[in-house]
DNA sequence: CACACCGTGCCGTGAACCGGCACAATATGC
DNA sequence: GCATATTGTGCCGGTTCACGGCACGGTGTG
């Protein structure tokens, strides 16, 4: 237990500054540095981390494993492989840096991005957490969640990031009630002043949001026309993901397969 | 120990079968079900797997954390972030998949794909051990190694896989010098007898190979034209992502920066 | 209703992890 | 060149906690 979990800080660790010796983890970790040196051996037999190639200083480096394990981390069928391309298509008609999300632990985590070719650009890291109500992509989830999940989030609270953020509960859900009318949501400035967004929901087999897809601009570049534009091709774009997951946002009972 | 590698253990089982029940792990792991539960709650306290939404029973599913910790897994400056655009010129300039691999413990493995638009397509798992001796990625890393590297390799024998696999080891050490001459690798069906591809070697910072990018046809379609044309643009391709990389593939010593 | 299977929790035993300490080898300061 | 600091590594005793068999309540299934 307590050894699961020191391994996995050290795991943590060796990502974050690699390559890394025992005593940088050590002190950066807290932790003594001869539990360090149980866990990183321990790590190298498991296969999850390796020794730099550099003679000197052992210095340790993490392989391709936890590449292979996350590749399942974000679905059913490998949500990443199918959208990859509808993004790619999106991007292709907007030209415009292109989100994908996935909800978590009240949060939605950035997983995948594509890059607009023009110079001025959006740039938030892979990972990167947004908040539910003042993002497009957590917008798009919250208003295709239910409504328990909208009063859990509402229990935390709505902090402000920016004099647009939504902060007001009956404000919140009027937007939420727009965006489910319209099938897309915005977002301007309402979590970083110069970044806008529009967003819509990939929804799965059980019709609850799995994902969301966006595109994103910097707030100079808005118009309303871009901005509607946008709206339109995010749902195709969330609707095609959301058809090839095997979604059954009202589509009609399929034949069963013959056995 | 034994804890930490029956905990990774079983978070690989559930990303790979996820959603999955403490039953179906512990029976495809065979380890006895208290111990399969005891690492899942460990597992789920350090962050790493929560409970997939659907009520009833519970199932088992990744976070994000692995896809976080893996971000830094390719390479000080985040390899894959400095590749993927040049990936995508790349693909736009040939329209095939073009891979991206990087070598590891006596193979190369893939770590990102770009699919081509044409209709037949070379598709690998991401994650996949490629040979060193037959695939263009393998030996254009191969040919970009030090001697030894190639020695530590012929130790291990060279399978045949097809009936043009290079199993002769003067014969794989007269095509890394033709290799080295021209600057890129190539494998004609030497692997699967329908799998063709160009390569060439990414050097880090101490000259050495750590990635390799390649484009990838079906035989069919291969043409002595394209096999030159996708050689120019592959080297073209590896000396932009070695030069973003800091790479000193023959450069000057730089001015130390002022502390 | 019986049956099988599910996920979960308890518990005694013994093997393990913990972490302080020591040691060799290599940078760094004077 | 000596002294100092820091590195990675290995050992070892004490105590903890992981192991895995077992039992329980709940849920389909025949």
């Amino acid at each position: 237990m307590q050894n699961v979990l020191n391994a996995l800080r050290v795991l943590e660790e060796v990502a974050a500054r690699q390559p890394a010796g025992v005593g940088d983890l050590a002190r950066g970790l807290e932790i003594p540095k001869s539990t360090v040196q149980r866990a990183l051996l321990t790590l190298h037999t498991a296969g999850w981390i390796r020794q730099a190639d550099g003679g000197g200083a052992t210095r340790w480096v993490l392989t391709t494993k936890p590449l292979l394990v996350s590749r399942g981390a974000t679905g059913d069928l490998s949500l990443r492989d199918v959208a990859v391309p509808v993004m790619e298509e999106l991007r292709g008609r907007c030209d415009e840096t292109v989100h994908l999300a996935v909800p978590e632990g009240g949060k939605v985590v950035l997983i995948e991005r594509l890059e607009t070719s023009q110079p001025v650009r959006i740039i938030l890291p892979l990972g990167k957490n947004l908040p539910l109500h003042a993002s497009a992509n957590g917008k798009a989830v919250l208003a295709a969640s239910g409504p328990e999940a909208l009063e859990r989030h509402l229990a935390e609270g709505l902090p402000r990031f920016t004099d647009t953020t939504l902060t007001e509960a009956d404000g919140l859900r009027a937007e939420l009630a727009r965006i489910r009318e319209r099938g897309y949501a915005t977002n301007d400035g309402e979590w970083r002043t110069d970044v806008s967004a529009t967003a819509a929901a990939v929804l799965g087999k059980a019709g609850r949001p799995v994902a969301s897809i966006s595109v994103n601009v910097p707030s100079s570049r808005v118009t309303s026309e871009t901005r509607a534009a946008h709206g339109a091709l995010v749902c195709e774009a969330a609707a095609g993901i959301s058809a090839a997951l095997g979604g059954t946002r009202a589509a009609e009972r399929l034949p069963r397969p013959t056995p």
